[in-house]
DNA sequence: ATTTTGACGACCC
DNA sequence: TGGGTCGCCAAAA
């Protein structure tokens, strides 16, 4: 029934798609804008974490789909977000990080159908 | 209304 | 792995 959802709707869902990575993990701009209903949407998630306001959005768990981080290298954006990662036990090499395998695993951890 | 821009992605070689 | 092309979409110019 969601035929067209508005942008403000469309907006809260990538935010709680983002809220959903847990810890410890990251995700694609592309895999949170399909996670939300959004697919082919990973620029409006871009969009969205860049406006975001919220400090407590874990932002640093949302990278390229290839594993890399979107920030142009060495700048202050891509600094904090590799040393937030490491903190939390992400390993982050040359500005990329190991992309979960399969949608298998993605799957075990949010969910296999819907559970936001 | 048209063009450019951007925390992107899939493909190709 | 790395570099380049093309597609997608919303906001800004």
């Amino acid at each position: 029934m969601n035929a067209a959802p508005s942008k403000t709707d469309a907006r809260a869902r990538i935010l709680a798609a983002i809220r959903a990575v847990p810890a410890g993990s990251v995700a694609g701009y592309g895999h949170i804008a399909r996670r939300a209903g959004l697919p082919a949407r990973a620029r409006l998630v871009a969009r969205v974490l860049r406006d975001h306001g919220d400090p407590d959005l874990p932002w640093h768990r949302i990278v390229r789909s290839d594993g890399r981080i979107a920030f142009p290298d060495g700048s202050a954006g891509f600094r904090e977000q590799a040393q937030r990662l490491r903190a939390e036990g992400v390993t982050v090499t040359r500005g990329r990080v190991r992309m979960p395998a399969g949608d298998t695993l993605d799957a075990a951890l949010w969910g296999p159908d819907g559970h936001d």
